[in-house]
DNA sequence: GCCAACGTTGGC
DNA sequence: GCCAACGTTGGC
């Protein structure tokens, strides 16, 4: 099993919606790089961070998991989405995402700030400077590190 | 295939 | 709102 970080600005999606809704699919990931991450590498049962970016203060706000394998993200097909690609078809479909299910809120959100507090976390990918992934792989160490900042 | 211009991400 | 870092686009 493969250990993830997942980003999302939580004015648009948050882990309280998350938590509402119990499952999302994990659309409008346009970036091969993550998309590639998404169809090739995660399957169900990896375990994610769901991390709140262009937050105050951004940070990772709990956990969740990988509950269905990629499909055709259907944002692509829809001409009135900003995600729209007229490069995809049903044939083809170009992105792809995967379903999420919520695990758990952490009693204590980990900001990014804490998470640069510690040494044992600081070659983490999120830390990284430029690091724009919003779907990256995350070492099992450091998932588990960072679990229990989080009070589990 | 190079690379300048442009767009996006995301912390601050 | 600024801006550094990075990705994408498109002319050549």
């Amino acid at each position: 099993m493969n250990y993830w970080l997942m980003k999302s600005e939580p004015d648009v999606y948050s882990i309280d919606q998350l938590n509402k809704d119990k499952t999302t699919w994990w659309e409008g990931v346009r970036n091969y790089q993550a998309r590639n991450f998404m169809m090739k590498n995660m399957k169900v049962g990896d375990a994610v961070l769901f991390y709140h970016s262009n937050a105050e203060p951004p940070g990772i706000a709990g956990l969740a998991v990988i509950s269905k394998n990629a499909m055709p993200d259907k944002l692509q097909f829809d001409p009135k989405s900003d995600y729209f690609d007229p490069k995809a078809t049903l044939d083809k479909p170009v992105w792809f995402c995967v379903e999420v299910e919520f695990q758990q809120k952490f009693k204590h959100f980990i900001s990014l700030q804490k998470i640069r507090e510690q040494d044992d976390l600081k070659d983490m990918s999120v830390l990284q400077k430029g690091s724009r992934l919003s779907v990256q792989p995350l070492e099992q160490k450091h998932f588990e590190i960072v679990q229990e900042l989080g009070g589990l």
